[in-house]
DNA sequence: TATCATATGAAAATTCTGCTGATAGAAGAC
DNA sequence: GTCTTCTATCAGCAGAATTTTCATATGATA
């Protein structure tokens, strides 16, 4: 369950990322609207939140472009304005839901679960690759029905790959993913090597083969026969 | 996005050069008045750093003689003078900026995008030349959509081309940039040969034409009808 | 034709990337 | 507090990619 956030204050973006990410989600954002279109141009989302009251460009205008490309993701506006105009207004070009600032992370949390749930997606039941069986709410996971234990690491990664399946992810964006926004450009991805080589080696244990192909210079893919 | 930096000191003149290059930009340079002016003769820049405490006649005669030349360039004055005088002359006569030595590369940088802004240059957005398209921000390449996978010295290589298009440069100059200030007399051209054909190949393999056409004797032109 | 400049092919030298093992520090359990 | 587990860091290595070098072929010019 994959989930772009798109705010521009940092310590909210933090705050509500790091919520969404216990709770079982893979979570991305973006803090201002150039750099929200650069991600959706690239990936798919489950579920979008929307901050409308954003530096350069309204938050109206990339739901607006989201559904010119035809996303399928839902989106949720989130905004300090409680005029009922943009609420209207942003429900009217095809936001699902909105939330006005200031709101219970746990309110998020049920808004998202609704979404996801009208649109029939299956929520935060298990996630089935061939003989790999995650099951995001208890954060386990199941190779031919046998626990593998993972560290907390571990286990962002192999959810941060499978959600990306089939798609080279860079390992810059695997550091955005495991460490947060400060690590942009880091310079040594040391503990990217260690983690991944701690995943491979119990997944390798369970009788799994490796699916995560190291392409040179660039990342990783982890490979599945669609 | 084009600079030229006039500084005698020769260590100072390398790493700034390095430093500019990596951010991006095309970045030329000149130890003294004389070598600067028989580039600005030569080439126009979208930037020049001039260094008003230079060997034979100062700094800030270039400046008149660009101004004379009617350079659209714009001027940052480097200096090791702090005082107020020189700052005022110096942007009395024409230039646009000054900054102090020692300074941050970081600053030169943002004076340097600051410059940019103000005269309505785009910066480091893309660079279009047909169904070519350069971001220098990413050093990637893109021809017809499709991505370009170049090394380091041939993503040089067509930057330096395209930056000089429709204009003949020839292979010492190629050398300079490619290579630094060290190798201006360089006997040995056979890399040259090497990069532009690898160069040549990986642009025909996207279908992109041969642009780049040989001048016996003297070096190559980057042919586009304007 | 003779000479030099440029192009091409292949291989050596160099640099860079990713992987591994070991280890120390940090966080958490008891 | 101690012990255990997890995470971060480092040095060294092997293989891959890049860059340089060299030999040779082709082409241009006088």
């Amino acid at each position: 369950m994959k989930i772009l956030l798109i705010e521009d204050e940092p310590d909210l973006r933090k705050s509500i990322k790091q919520y969404l990410h216990q709770e079982g989600y893979v979570v991305e954002s973006a803090s201002d609207f150039i750099k929200a279109l650069e991600k959706t141009m690239v990936y798919e989302y489950d579920c979008i939140l929307v901050d409308i009251t954003l530096p350069n460009g309204s938050g109206l205008d990339i739901i607006k472009q989201l559904k010119q490309q035809h996303s399928k993701a839902g989106i949720i506006i989130i905004s300090a304005k409680n005029s009922s105009d943009d609420k209207i207004i942003g429900l009217d070009i095809g936001a699902d839901d909105y939330l006005a600032k200031p709101f219970n992370l746990a309110e998020l949390n049920s808004r998202i679960k609704a979404l996801i749930r009208r649109r029939n997606f299956d929520g935060n039941k298990a996630i089935v690759v061939n003989e790999i069986n995650i099951i995001p709410e208890e954060r386990t996971v199941k190779v031919n029905n046998e626990q593998v234990m993972l560290t907390a690491k571990e286990y962002d990664l192999l959810l941060f790959f499978i959600t990306n399946k089939n798609r080279v992810v860079s390992k810059n964006s695997i550091a955005e993913h495991l460490w947060g926004d400060d690590s942009d450009q880091m310079d040594n991805h040391d503990f990217i090597y260690v983690h991944l080589r701690n995943l491979r080696k119990k997944l390798a244990e369970k009788g799994c083969r490796d699916y995560i192909q190291m392409i040179y210079g660039i990342g990783y893919n982890f490979k599945v026969n669609v």
